[in-house]
DNA sequence: TTAAGTGCAAATATTTTGCTGTCAC
DNA sequence: GTGACAGCAAAATATTTGCACTTAA
């Protein structure tokens, strides 16, 4: 598993309580479960499972269900608030989530540390461009996983 | 005989028996069971999951397992030979496999028809130099998994 | 020959669904 | 009050592991 504090975390770009204000904008029902829920996604320092946002809601709220975070998750995701991400499978099976960033950034991911930072860059706005041009392909989002060596683990090695 | 018919599959722009000749240039064992799953993968006009993979091979082998095809898949992406992608879950929560290209390439998934395209630019390099000058962080590879809807299905719907 | 690979069964992991009672609005 | 939501149990889906037998090199 990644560590439980990286540095790095997802980047706080947006005012706080931002997901719940958006729901209530769009009319979703706010249940205490979901508020805690929410809490957690939004205080995230770096990017959680399903498995470790039950866990860090339970401490809130224990009688919260795996099963309300899943749904609570689709939620999310069926509103494009957050984002669901792989981080190529460096640590399991199950997927990540981050609340959907207001600029789109690329995550790198260290093969032997299992860090993940973030990066952007303009000329991925230029690729976008690109593919609507070219393809007549209208582009809703990206998502964008790097494998490779971190600054510190690749000169500790290479 | 792989003829499930979609429109681009991934790009075929490798030798026939590439997956083989990297197996034995590396001394592992090639059984009968992995020269077909090997087949299966090389000839792939679209990309498959695991399952669809194993349906395939018992085509050409009945007795071929799944364990087996996921045995190999893996042994596949421990020598860097396949990648592993999500696209997007658009169609169910299991994984799908490709040959390594020898360009690394974007995938175009369409939220409204699933069809899966591939994309290229030379830009992406700039962008993996950009990374390497600015983080550090020495490149292996890339995956570019990108949401939208495509010419035919934007039009439609716009 | 023999280490590596296979099939089978079972375990594990992750996510979803059906149902019933509860709560936000 | 009522329709959306929560919890629980169970199912569905995806992948891995243990073990005894088989086979490629």
């Amino acid at each position: 598993m990644l560590q439980e504090q990286t540095d790095l975390g997802p980047g706080k770009l947006l005012p706080p309580g931002y997901l719940q204000d958006q729901l209530v904008a769009r009319g979703v029902r706010l249940t205490r479960q979901r508020r805690v829920i929410l809490r957690v996604i939004e205080d995230a320092r770096r990017h959680l499972d399903a498995a470790t946002i039950l866990r860090f809601a339970q401490k809130e709220d224990e009688t919260i269900d795996r099963v309300t975070v899943y749904r609570t998750l689709n939620l999310l995701k069926r509103h494009g608030l957050i984002d669901e991400l792989d981080l190529l499978h460096l640590s399991g099976g199950s997927h990540y989530y981050e609340q959907r960033p207001p600029r789109q950034h690329m995550h790198l991911a260290c093969l032997r540390c299992g860090q993940v930072e973030e990066f952007a860059s303009p000329l991925f706005d230029k690729i976008k461009g690109q593919i609507q041009r070219e393809r007549g392909f209208r582009v809703a989002f990206a998502r964008v996983e790097i494998g490779g060596y971190c600054q510190k683990c690749a000169g500790n090695q290479a």
